[in-house]
DNA sequence: ACAATAAGTGTATTGACAACACTAACACGA
DNA sequence: TCGTGTTAGTGTTGTCAATACACTTATTGT
């Protein structure tokens, strides 16, 4: 380690985001198409490289953003991936990040006005350029079991919200159904939802209270 | 993303490892000694740079062999550190990952004979250089969370091992005394381990059965 | 043989998760 | 205004896992 920055190999690091949000029912992921050889015409996981003097949450809050148009999003380090052949266009380490965006704010999003950018659904993607594929499946992963464990799904919900879409989007990002009423047990046994004295009409149905996640810090429980 | 690497920034990526072991049933890191500055003099984490044509696990690897004298321990990539101020000696990013030497391999290991190498316990670290001790703690709870849903802690055991031992390694690392009637009914419950015909006498007591894991593959459980 | 020491073993209680079906409140149309 | 369609909202029971807790067994050294 004792040695002068002149003798570093040449190493480059870029970063990529899974920015996730639920469309139609389906966890879904921002994607942007390939304009250059490798894979041109493929789609990859949007990214960049880390500025001076930035972090790299900086930098990947940076990328989110301008996706996105939103500061602020829930932002959280994946892993680093780096064999040397991940990239045939020279020796790249990728630091991945996911990043959450919430239901109701993807619909006028910069990446919706870009015709490069697409959502995609998770369980549909097609191939994808470099080792992307394996990211998204790695945040995958880390989303299904943070869900189980923290308040993580309040990034990809509105402010407020109905308890059944808060089912919904725990359904959607575990792949499976949940019972009604162990669910809001659950829920209200966690004491993490404000019910607030609101309620959302739908339909010729019965109205629903919202809620709140009473806090935006992370809560892990168990 | 799509430009020459030579615009690239020049940020530098850096390795970390935190090996662990147990020593006299403490939890503990190797530590070396700074001989330059900044922070000459401190302790700081053994690390490296990344070979050419080498993906970071291996380079991982082998930083631990360089220390233990043993390929194949467990080694597991922890998080990438990347604030620009983390260093005062340049722009750094650096990969940190976890290993665990088993109890019984560190007394010959060459961290052991390199005297400006020592073992230290986590919970009397003096300061450290940069910002490795977030690192470590890090690296603690990580440990700490997944000692608890995988097989993980066979990493700081010897092949063959009594369930007294097993139990220990449990308390050190969640720094909290266990039952030993629900200790060994929840492992036996777990089916991992496997008894083995050997007895080991220890002193003027009963012997014990010694046991092994069936698998040296990382198992998730609950 | 007995004293010392660690190994090994069972039961009762409690709390969490799983399965399961009906009533409540509203909108709309006849 | 009454009936129908639709989603919201609510309790109980059984099962399984986690907890709390104390004595007997096998060996060694004197």
């Amino acid at each position: 380690m004792n040695r002068d920055r002149n003798e570093l190999h040449q190493v480059g690091v870029t970063l990529r985001v899974i920015l996730f949000t639920i469309e139609d029912d389906q966890l879904s992921v921002v994607v942007t198409k390939r304009t250059i050889e490798p894979f041109k015409g493929s789609y990859n996981l949007p990214g960049g490289f880390i500025h001076n003097n930035e972090s790299l949450e900086q930098a990947a809050s940076r990328i989110v953003q301008e996706l996105t148009g939103d500061t602020h999003l829930y932002t959280e380090q994946l892993y680093t991936f780096g064999d040397p052949d991940r990239d045939t266009n020279g020796w790249w380490i990728t630091v991945a990040y996911f990043a959450l965006l919430p239901q109701d704010m993807h619909t006028h999003a910069p990446f919706r006005i870009n015709p490069s950018c697409a959502l995609l659904p998770v369980e549909k993607l097609p191939t994808l350029a470099f080792d992307h594929a394996t990211m998204i499946e790695y945040a995958v992963n880390r989303l299904k079991a943070k869900v189980q464990y923290t308040n993580i799904a309040q990034g990809l919900l509105p402010e407020k919200f109905r308890l059944t879409s808060l089912q919904k989007t725990y359904e959607i990002i575990l792949n499976k159904p949940l019972d009604k009423r162990n669910f809001r047990k659950k829920m209200s046994s966690l004491g993490l939802l404000q019910a607030l004295n609101e309620k959302e009409i739908s339909g010729r149905h019965r109205p629903a209270t919202l809620y709140k996640f009473k806090t935006k810090e992370q809560v892990f429980f168990d």
